[in-house]
DNA sequence: TAGATTGTTAATCGATTAACAATC
DNA sequence: TAGATTGTTAATCGATTAACAATC
């Protein structure tokens, strides 16, 4: 019985962070890391990664450190590790596209399907993979077992083509559509809505420019 | 005095949100929003939602709801709206020109700017701009008087990719390179990492699946 | 007035961090 | 042993949510 389910989520989106460092150390040759060392490169308090390592066992040495090779393929075996993981792409405009040709030659994910609704785009090739039908996505994500699928359609498209995701076996979807999805059961859905990243950014830089406009305070 | 500053992370990351029910509410004609109405909407509780208005002001009208005209408006207020913030781009990859498209003909977001390091892609038009030289960078932000960067670099350069940007005027930047930028002092960076994201789901997506080797349990 | 819904209080929950005992 | 660093305890902090008084 494994204990991942106890991880919590803050922790869990911490971990590819760290584990992205891991394999630069590894890279580097280094036998051993301080928690103190970790969290500087990461970008977190020291305590943090500690208790964020507590969670997946006792990987650390007291008066020592963690030795890299075991730590790096602990966490690398939580987030997936060890396999590359077959994905899905739904939606074949500008960003689709991006994406597929971003992640074609990905050591941990492949792209293993490209679908869009247009037929004019049916056919070509983008990344090395060629644009399906909306009509073989069931049968694609079926033969090749993917569990991801990266949603990258019109906000009007994004929950139906979830449901499609979720009755055809895919248990993990990205969404780059500007909704909030309600995932089957049994699904996870992560949303990225770019447009809204860009607003909390414009939040910020319209406070500090009405800050500046009544003076630098003090 | 605005109170913005007050406006806890966690909900400026929701306003976004709220905002864009917001907007398909005042096309769909209606004049009143109860907050369980826009909870639901947004995907949160009724009692969150009410919260995080609260720190905007008192918009609402007990027994009543809230003036959908009036609430867009205040959101939309906070978040930059009634002006087209300039946006500059740096890095014409795959991410970068997907960008530049995406937000061709975006309403609150105008690309003035697109850099690339590589003298091939310099002159090229993606989505209506001309792709320039890092060198022409400061000159442009400067002319254009954009607050916001997009940052699609390579890892290794995205750390001096956003001290020029700073250097330059930029105080909010989006950075899409898989790495943790120290953000200059005054800088605010948001950061988007797609593999991370992925490895995420993969996480998930490997717990569900050696849960079901050992049984779905009870 | 009676019914409805906001804005806020108070309780709960989860995440973060300082501090230190355990221990290499 | 002396020095160093982990793993964990306890305190702090911020975010969430139920409940309800205020009030339209």
């Amino acid at each position: 019985m494994s204990a991942t389910s106890e991880i919590p989520p803050a922790t869990v989106g911490r971990l590819p962070g760290y584990w992205r460092v891991m394999r630069d150390l590894v890279d580097a040759g280094a036998n051993i890391v301080s928690s103190t060392e970790l969290a500087e490169a990461a970008g977190v308090n020291s305590a943090q990664l500690r208790r964020d390592l507590s969670y997946l066992g006792s990987y650390g040495t007291r008066g020592v450190g963690y030795d890299v090779a075991v730590l790096s393929e602990r966490i690398g075996h939580h987030l997936g590790g060890g396999r590359r993981w077959p994905v899905v792409i739904v939606g074949a405009g500008n960003i689709g596209r991006a994406l597929a040709r971003h992640h074609a030659d990905d050591e941990h994910f492949r792209v293993v399907g490209l679908f869009d609704a247009d037929p004019a785009l049916v056919g070509s090739l983008v990344g090395g993979v060629i644009v399906s039908a909306m009509s073989d996505l069931e049968a694609i994500v079926a033969s090749t077992g993917a569990a991801l699928a990266i949603v990258a359609v019109p906000g009007t498209e994004a929950q139906s083509v979830c449901d499609l995701l979720a009755a055809a076996g895919v248990t993990s979807i990205l969404n780059f559509a500007p909704i909030t999805v309600v995932p089957a059961e049994g699904v996870n859905v992560r949303g990225v809505d770019l447009t809204q990243e860009l607003q909390i950014l414009a939040f910020h830089a319209a406070r500090r420019r009405s800050a500046s406009e009544n003076g630098p305070g003090i």
